[in-house]
DNA sequence: TCCTTTCATTTAAGCGGTTAAATTTTCAGT
DNA sequence: ACTGAAAATTTAACCGCTTAAATGAAAGGA
């Protein structure tokens, strides 16, 4: 079968013709005599290569490339002829090899800690929509909150594989990135941050999450809210801090304080806001409101005071943070301070394909716009009983 | 800088020594004639390459590239002066050189319908823990329910970015799955899927639906329910047949017949499980149960019921499948028939793995063991006064 | 000392594309 | 028919790494 298809191209070679030759075979290219020594051979079950498709068509790999790559640089006729050995030999170019020698893959990749958190999947499918349009394949690399996979999958992949990586919180500090990042320009964005450690070193897109906490106790706290029961996430880069100070701001400006007995440090999932919650219920069984730093965990807040038996918001309301889509389909539908992740996910991402694009771009920092407070049912008036009862 | 590092390189090649040679310069590898046609240049900014590694070592490439690969065929003391060199220059691999040059992009990719279905990123999440073992990459690829979009991403990755496909059900079908592939044995699997349309071309990873259907009414029915609306998901791969064929089964071994009224088609999501709830609920406002074909319709359906001030499971029970952490997490918790979501992923990637790693394999089918219900407390005993009521 | 092994390293040919520069062809103009 | 510029195509180097085969050095044996 191989030898069959061997003397094929021979004869063809030999001939000074293409298989696909349509016109008077007035041009003399491709019966050069270099083409001999490289005598390619189908395999089945093998791709294609584009010299295989050339030598079809009875031309060079540089004129198949160009069909590919420049319309308008090859002459109609020949570009004919070398579509239609590509159609025959159903070609498709190897991306790998493309990417190495055009030194770019055309792949980007996004490491982040927690596919299963909404929070992720609601960010990669607007991200990889982006780069989909912008041409641009996209790796998902989940760390499942540990810090080392993220830097080993960084180390591997920055430059050698994709032309940027975009980074969410996966406790990789800048510091390491920097380092990760070796002596190799490769483009690193770090998106959605809390707090900025190297802002003119490493681009950022960052939220104003202490806005959004700020947001959430004023929220409350207008609702007449005193006693409030606070839930902070926890993920591989630490606690969701700048929320929870933002929280603070709001309590201060009502001139209150936090008391560090009704706040309650757990991981940053939906069991995690269930087992806080009932562990503030025993400290205080009299809290008229949580504020979860973000909205799996209240969500994990709602279902511990529906098993316990306590009407939300009739009892005790809950407010969250990011307005993720299960804070709307969830019931009570949750009162949150919303992030806009559409917005921080196009940024990142268009800021990460700038950057590889346009190689000088500075160092950037983007905000994205300001949080904004969306009241659904998880929150009301605190119940007049309670505020008789404020003194306990 | 650039004339300083080359002069550097220079230097040392003429001298017969690199930077980092700690024993007797007894062999004289490294100092022939030809290392001077190849100057390569440091240029801040760039990746440091295999041969600039080698040129400080005062060796080849190929001998590096054997350090790093072939661990003992080096001697030892070379390997030392090789790895002092990478060190240095902070090299790393580029893998898309590796990657064309074995033939072998140690990437894989996962093309699934929609991230935001909690069901992918469970899945994803552990394939990509199986891939990492076994050292892959996986890229995922939403095509966001549009089944073209899945079908572009197979014709271009399949075979030339990476070195097999992971497909779940995104409406593509094996036809269409074989012409894609073309002329390359690019390894494809298929995998949770409903049919099977051609068993002996494309592996597939089937999971039995029919009986989770089944096991799903039979549930129901023991309980005592006989006026069941049925909300079935329709996704870009078309609806979820079998789940429903099972359903029926379930009802014909009770004597019993579905009703098409009794049935609602809707998108594969929360959504759309409350509207079809609504409707089922105008249609017979006395049905004491629902049956979902996933648990995100059931989770759906919950929110509705909720909504009408319908109590589950006191007025109205509801089962789905799947079991999606959501099911456990929702209140009331759902009971559901559980797929095991870790052995279909696990089963999935490691058979394309292996196909990819051992290339005369069968094409296979591989099937899961089978569902299971899980009783939580979305489901109840039909109320008497219902059963009275059955004449209606 | 010479011949044979064995071990260590180098040589050089790919892998499948892209692209600037060189070459050949075409074609307008005289 | 001839000339030169423009157009089309080819040439050949390169991207960075892998690997089978070739080469050279060291070691063992007669």
């Amino acid at each position: 079968m191989q030898e069959a298809f061997s003397s094929f191209f021979w004869t063809l070679t030999k001939r000074r013709k293409s298989a696909f030759q349509v016109e008077k075979p007035s041009k003399n290219y491709g019966l050069r005599s270099h083409s001999s020594p490289a005598q390619p051979t189908f395999s089945k079950n093998k791709m294609a290569t584009l010299s295989e498709v050339a030598q079809i068509a009875g031309v060079t790999t540089a004129t198949v490339s160009n069909v590919l790559r420049n319309p308008g640089k090859v002459k109609p006729s020949t570009t004919k002829r070398v579509q239609a050995a590509i159609a025959a030999t159903g070609y498709r170019p190897n991306l790998m090899a493309r990417a190495l020698s055009e030194g770019k893959s055309s792949m980007v990749a996004i490491v982040l800690p927690n596919i299963i958190n909404p929070y992720y999947p609601e960010f990669v499918r607007i991200a990889e929509r982006v780069a989909r349009q912008r041409q641009y394949f996209l790796m998902v690399c989940n760390t499942d909150e540990q810090a080392e996979i993220g830097c080993a999958y960084i180390r591997q992949i920055a430059g050698t594989l994709a032309d940027g990586v975009l980074v969410l919180h996966t406790g990789i500090s800048a510091t390491e990135i920097l380092e990760l990042r070796g002596g190799r320009r490769s483009p690193i964005v770090l998106a959605s941050e809390e707090t900025i450690e190297f802002p003119d070193t490493i681009p950022h897109v960052i939220v104003n999450f202490r806005m959004a906490g700020q947001i959430a106790g004023q929220h409350l706290l207008e609702l007449g809210h005193r006693r409030i029961g606070v839930i902070v996430g926890q993920g591989c880069d630490g606690m969701q801090h700048l929320r929870l100070e933002g929280f603070k701001d709001a309590l201060a400006e009502a001139g209150m304080a936090l008391d560090e007995k009704d706040v309650r440090y757990v991981l940053d999932s939906v069991s995690g806001g269930h087992e806080a919650t009932l562990s503030l219920l025993n400290t205080d069984p009299g809290l008229t409101a949580i504020f979860a730093t973000n909205d799996l965990l209240a969500f994990g807040a709602t279902q511990a005071l529906v098993d316990k038996g306590i009407s939300v918001p009739g009892d005790v309301s809950i407010v969250g943070i990011t307005n993720i889509q299960l804070a709307q389909e969830m019931r009570p539908a949750l009162t949150t301070v919303a992030l806009n992740i559409e917005e921080v996910a196009k940024s990142s991402i268009n800021l990460l394909l700038d950057m590889i694009e346009n190689s000088e771009h500075q160092p950037t920092l983007v905000r994205v716009s300001d949080p904004q407070l969306i009241i659904r049912a998880s929150t009301g008036h605190v119940r007049k009983s309670v505020l008789l009862d404020k003194s306990v």
